[in-house]
DNA sequence: AATCATATCAACCGCCGGATG
DNA sequence: GCATCCGGCGGTTGATATGAT
């Protein structure tokens, strides 16, 4: 309340600065942490309070599938949504639905997929295992080239580059920069231009470049949500007609990884390109999921 | 109305990694 | 190479709200 105006006001007139030394400038008797905390979880200006669209769930659950607990890395694709927001959807609502169906909330897989994968039947845990990994190796890639691109920043004054070296530069997931922008560009780059280039055995030790397909597709799929999000005028997931699921498990399990190879647009780096996979496993996971009532 | 159980969410805590000296 | 500082992340807790009995 008091603390909270004064914080409020403090940033906006100089802006938080260092964390560390803000209690004392604004008066404040806590720790830069907590102040750092109360702001971006609370104060923020640009955060959306409120029940979660169902685009939103539909993307948490998708990324979760991918990202794991990886709360801010969630968050990058949720726009005006906080880590810490997602982190409490998922642990108070998503984890208990899943839980319900009889799938596992860490690993996505239903239950009973533990014995199919004995005898070799689960490409559905294969599949989002293989995605896992894109993904990990994506945001290494990423981190990868947001560091060269700082390097690159100092020793280079070629202005050619210098545009896509702001585009890396913004795909550092920090809640303080824009978060609501289209995240395929960066997301192709990286992939381009960085982990795909290499012929690194620890890369494709990962999957990468093997029988599947590329990674971007994934990740389009995930940007595409996010950044195509309609807030307000999606049908509540309560309201969807009972027995109305989608998909049968068996459609989940067979969903060949080719697709995702023949879907992907080759050459393509634009945002005018963007588009989702169809077939897309992860995606028909989640309809399965969201059309379920509790 | 009182009590208990459950759900929700902001805040706290400990750990980690990057930056700096 | 190291120690230290700082910011960020994710797991967990505790206060409050809400619902059930």
């Amino acid at each position: 309340p008091e603390e909270d105006q004064k914080l409020l006001a403090y940033i906006e007139e100089h802006g938080h600065g260092s964390w560390r030394a803000l209690p004392a400038r604004a008066g404040l008797q806590r720790c830069g942490k907590s102040c750092r905390l109360r702001w971006t979880n609370y104060l923020r200006p640009d955060i959306k309070r409120g029940k979660f669209s169902l685009q939103e769930e539909q993307t948490i659950i998708q990324l979760h599938a991918l990202l794991g607990n990886r709360w801010s890395a969630i968050a990058t694709h949720l726009p005006k949504r906080t880590d810490n927001e997602i982190k409490n959807y998922w642990n108070t609502h998503l984890k208990k639905r899943l839980a319900k169906m009889g799938i596992d909330p860490v690993t996505h897989k239903p239950k009973s997929d533990t014995l199919l994968s004995i005898d070799g039947h689960s490409k559905n845990a294969a599949n989002l295992s293989h995605m896992a990994q894109w993904e990990s190796a994506r945001l290494e890639a990423e981190a990868g080239l947001v560091r060269q691109s700082k390097l690159l920043q100092t020793a280079s004054t070629n202005s050619s580059f210098q545009g896509q070296k702001s585009e890396f530069a913004s795909t550092s997931s920090s809640l303080h920069k824009p978060i609501n922008q289209p995240r395929c560009l960066d997301v192709l780059k990286a992939w381009n231009g960085g982990v795909w280039g290499k012929t690194d055995a620890s890369v494709s030790a990962a999957g990468i470049g093997g029988e599947l397909g590329s990674p971007t597709s994934t990740l389009s799929s995930a940007a595409g949500i996010g950044g195509m999000m309609k807030e307000e005028s999606e049908e509540e997931w309560k309201n969807l007609p009972e027995n109305s699921i989608p998909l049968p498990s068996e459609e989940i399990t067979s969903f060949p990884t080719s697709n995702w190879e023949s879907e992907l647009p080759v050459g393509v780096n634009s945002c005018e390109h963007e588009h989702v996979p169809v077939g897309n496993f992860v995606e028909k996971f989640t309809d399965l999921l969201l059309s379920t009532t509790t």
